[in-house]
RNA sequence: CGGGGCGUAGCUCAGCCUGGUAGAGCACACGGUUCGGGACCGUGUGGUCGGAGGUUCAAAUCCUCUCGCCCCGACCA
């Protein structure tokens, strides 16, 4: 492709509202274009990268066993209201009517549809297992779009759904999806661990997040170098704590209350009593969307919600505001404590019940009770794990020290059981001719998100640096001089050969000034760069060099093409 | 939805506080000099200052409302 023939074009300036760096390079090298909040245009040199990760997706979807199809993105309404989801999905559901006043909705996945479609054909345990995909653009409302392509409203989805007969099935096409999911991956050249995941609102049994490891990634992964668990912050589980420092002095045979002005955060009473965060216990104070709540922690760990919702069972939760935690603990915001608590439910850490004397709120305004013994003094009703694991606790399997990074979920497999099969009554008969709802897998993996996360972790100071699988163009042909007739002679017959081998090539035969080119070059990264220059023509030779190292090397020009393609295999 | 910030030329921004002829750089067009790491000189095109209402002799500037965008939080296959 000649630039001068392309539709692209670089960006000098990052775009105002640009904050993260694969939307600033995206957009810069002319890839992506923002039309509205987390909705983009794929620019023609953009939708290359995307059509190379969607054809590996393809291959491997397709090696593994599924079969690809295409739904619609506008659903009637009549499916999400008999799986239930009409009502809960919330707001992030996109819906709309038609001139005849019908609900619709714009497809955030495709559960519903495609249990639809394989309810009205598989009646027979025969027919199982079957496993589907499609890749398709879905949208969700969501609260805050960010990070350009990183959390879009309307994006590109890989989502595969499996429907079987069993729970071992299940496993088998489960295994057969992580490991499609990792040589996709693999393919692209992108570091990435696959980590135990939380179901979320989509329920299931089990599930796994792939995550590709990046300063920027929304999410923390946990993981242990020594024995490879690996795990979602919001799911991850850590070993025990060393114990606090001692208590100073006695314990008391009662709680005792003392007056600590003012002080609302475990650091400020910690200061004022002279006691350590750790012998604190932390009382939060929660809403539901069916109860109030108590959440109990150790003054030195964070609360992580998720878990929390999963022992309430609850489908939304949200700390209380100040008016419901005094209505709850008849005490001020800020002196909450377990002790004395009732008509509410109380939910304590393990970490909580192994302090054997703790100081915690007094649920009245300015005072804590200090010497207060979990067990005697208080009842929890559930205890549970509810910590936010931290770098540096022990591995819940093997006990050495657990590592936090960061990561950007690009994929995310899950065993829904029989969630949507019952509901939706897909069902099949057995051996004995008897009714059974079909058990299901489903497994998504973001196309543009996956783009974005390989930008994020394969760039420098001058632009992408292309892994080569999803490089829009593999070579770069720069002619410096092209007013010069020997230059353009020599770069047009490069051009001609390098097609001629089936390499891609974007031969920049713009007359702008060489500065121009080569800055361009390095912002939009492809992994090999050959320059025809007037003086290396005078010699005979052309200049190779890598995106990566960047380093140059004169090479004949005879052998302009061989050395392109062996420079190539080499990234 | 709560908190913060921003909407002025295709892009990045200044001007607003303290009301008085709408600006710069880049991009684009033409001419010239340049040409291996984002050149220079000259000329030129391009803006209902996000929108509506108000105050005023006069509004990009002050006030009210509204729409859009970004960041933090809650939320999130």
């Amino acid at each position: 492709m000649r630039w001068s023939h392309y539709f692209l074009f670089t960006l000098r300036d990052n775009p105002s509202d640009a904050e993260v760096i694969s939307h600033q390079l995206l957009a810069r090298a002319g890839m992506i274009d923002k039309l509205a909040a987390g909705i983009y245009t794929y620019l023609p040199l953009g939708w290359r990268s995307i059509d190379k990760l969607m054809r590996i997706v393809r291959d491997e979807m397709n090696a593994a066993g599924a079969v690809e199809l295409m739904m619609p993105c506008v659903q009637p309404a009549e499916l999400w209201q008999k799986s239930g989801r009409w009502q809960v999905y919330g707001k992030e559901l996109l819906r709309l009517k038609d001139r005849h006043e019908r609900d619709f909705c714009f497809g955030p996945t495709h559960e519903e549809v495609i249990t639809d479609a394989v309810r009205r054909r598989i009646t027979s345990y025969r027919q199982l297992p079957v496993n589907l995909y499609q890749i398709q653009t879905k949208f969700r409302d969501e609260i805050r779009p960010r990070f350009g392509l990183m959390r879009g409203r309307e994006f590109i989805m890989k989502d595969a759904y499996s429907f079987h007969t069993s729970a071992a099935s299940l496993d088998e096409a489960y295994r057969a999806m992580e490991r499609a999911y990792r040589r996709v991956f693999d393919r692209c050249g992108l570091r990435y661990t696959a980590v135990e995941a939380d179901t979320g609102n989509i329920g299931g049994s089990e599930s796994h997040e792939f995550m590709v490891l990046a300063a920027t990634g929304e999410d923390a992964v946990v993981s242990c170098p020594a024995c490879g668990y690996g795990a979602n912050v919001e799911k991850a589980a850590s070993g025990p704590l060393p114990p606090p420092p001692a208590w100073p002095g006695r314990v008391p045979a009662a709680p005792e209350a003392v007056l600590t002005p003012g002080t609302t955060s475990v650091a400020d009473v910690g200061e004022f009593l002279s006691l350590p965060p750790a012998r604190f216990i932390k009382t939060m104070i929660v809403e539901t969307d069916r109860e109030f709540a108590v959440a109990l922690v150790r003054g030195d760990d964070e609360l992580n919600e998720v878990k929390l919702k999963n022992v309430l069972g609850a489908v939304h939760l949200q700390l209380a505001s100040e008016a419901k935690v005094e209505q709850v603990t008849g005490g001020a915001m800020g002196f909450s404590g377990p002790v004395g608590l009732k008509g509410v439910r109380i939910v304590a850490d393990f970490e909580v019940m192994r302090l054997e004397v703790a100081a915690t709120g007094a649920n009245r305004a300015d005072h804590h009770l200090v010497g207060v013994v979990p067990g005697r003094d208080f009842t929890p009703d559930v205890v549970a794990d509810l910590r936010v694991v931290r770098g540096g606790d022990a591995c819940p399997r093997c006990g050495a020290p657990l590592e936090v990074q960061r990561g950007i979920e690009v994929g995310h497999i899950f065993k829904l059981g029989t969630k949507y099969s019952a509901a939706m009554e897909c069902c099949y008969l057995d051996e004995r001719g008897q009714t059974h709802p079909m058990i299901m897998g489903c497994y998504g993996l973001g196309i543009g998100r996956t783009m974005a996360a390989a930008v994020e972790q394969n760039h420098d100071e001058h632009g992408i640096v292309w892994p080569r699988p999803l490089a829009p163009f593999e070579v770069e042909l720069i002619a410096l001089n092209p007013d010069v007739a020997a230059v353009r002679e020599a770069a047009d017959g490069l051009y001609g050969q390098l097609q001629a081998a089936g390499v891609e090539v974007l031969f920049d035969d713009r007359d702008e000034r060489p500065g121009v080119k080569l800055n361009d070059a390095d912002l939009i990264g492809f992994p090999v760069r050959v320059v025809v220059g007037k003086k290396g023509v005078e010699q005979g030779q052309v200049e190779l060099s890598l995106r990566r190292d960047r380093i140059k090397l004169p090479v004949p020009l005879a052998e302009g093409v061989a050395r392109a393609r062996e420079a190539l295999a080499s990234v």
